[in-house]
DNA sequence: GACGACATACCAACCAGTTGGTATGTACCC
DNA sequence: GGGTACATACCAACTGGTTGGTATGTCGTC
């Protein structure tokens, strides 16, 4: 017979990560305070330090949790279905812009959100929200590759640099965002992006 | 006759505005202590609340201060030389690249540093914060509305529209610089918005 | 002698982190 | 199957230091 202890193992963890989520998103990393995740998450404190031996492990840990679930999002994502890699990369950029519809604060980017604020003060989270930009633009690079070799193009950027230029403008974007307090203003530059990658396969006519 | 109190008129408060800009970039708003602050600009806790009623109201002035600095640079900048509005609107993307050298905390928005943070808390800072990247977006409308007319360029997008890309994409790159602790990842993403204007401009092959 | 520009001393609230504890489950030996 | 030893998951109360902000005083100028 199955108790429940056993139904409900580390409970206090996932529901102090989902909340950090949310929190953080919202108030920054270093406006949030272990109370506050505490309380959004309905969790003692002991419970906080008993799951993560400091805030910033937390920070640390909410991260590379952010990259789990955001990967998993995108890989079952439908736009991987076209043949074409470019039309993969695009369709890539339209469900990006679909993502963008709702409060700013629900669809913004939480490693971008922390690493703004921490890169200084701590290595160890800026690492790993590193990793998770880094680790996002990289499965990019197949596609653009890919339709590079398609369409024959070849410019003095690689396809990695063109990936990581997504995740640029993605991440400024959301913080145009945030200082209209809208997202129609971050819809506006990933089309700009959506543009640019259309220019940049179409030197030579092929394709309308 | 000029008096020492002419001369020297609010000094505490021109000392903090220094410090802020100094430190906030590099540690963020919330993570800042108005006795940071007080310290860096060697200045008591006392002189800081006879400026300014609060932290977030030193917030606001610096935001404008920042803005006031920044426009007072780009309006003696030597990208508005070229004849074609075309080669001005790349100059300044030239000009932000080469801005784009020195240590990360130091070439950096302070407004988007800050608004990242406190737009869901502090109305007033976001607001000047947007000020300050709408205002200066603004200045290249007028040399990108030129090129348009002068390349004869229409697309779906308007001079605003792609001004205020720029800026995106600059407070994009300067989050992946932070990521990385290095500000070649930046310039790297400007050069890609660089090859997006050029792209823009030669559709019917005007210009190289 | 009034006023602007500061300095000093202080406060209540809040902060990250610690303490000592309980309840429950597990591993292993006999 | 019962007992010892240990591990895990959590909790309430507390601590020392820091926070934004205030109250009051001083000093030089007009």
């Amino acid at each position: 017979m199955t108790t429940a202890a056993q139904l409900r193992p580390p409970d206090a963890r996932a529901k102090l990560l989902d909340a950090a989520v949310k929190v953080i998103r919202k108030q920054g990393f270093t406006a949030t305070s272990v109370d506050d995740l505490c309380k959004a998450a309905r969790v003692t404190k002991g419970a906080f330090f008993h799951h993560f031996e400091s805030k910033e492990a937390l920070g640390v840990a909410a991260a590379n949790y952010w990259s789990a679930t955001t990967s998993a999002l995108f890989e079952s994502a439908p736009f991987h279905a076209p043949r074409d890699p470019l039309h993969r990369v695009l369709a890539y950029v339209d469900f990006r812009i679909g993502l963008l519809n709702g409060p700013v604060a629900d669809v913004t980017c939480l490693v971008g959100t922390m690493v703004q604020e921490v890169y200084e003060s701590s290595p160890h989270i800026a690492e790993a929200c590193d990793a998770s930009i880094s680790g996002h633009a990289r499965t990019l690079e197949a596609d653009i590759k890919s339709a590079m070799q398609l369409y024959k193009v070849k410019g003095n950027w690689s396809a990695a640099s063109l990936a990581i230029h997504t995740q640029a403008v993605l991440q400024g974007a959301f913080i145009l965002a945030k200082a209209k307090g809208d997202t129609a203003i971050a819809i506006d530059s990933a089309r700009h992006l959506r543009r640019y990658i259309e220019l940049l396969f179409a030197t030579k006519g092929s394709k309308a």
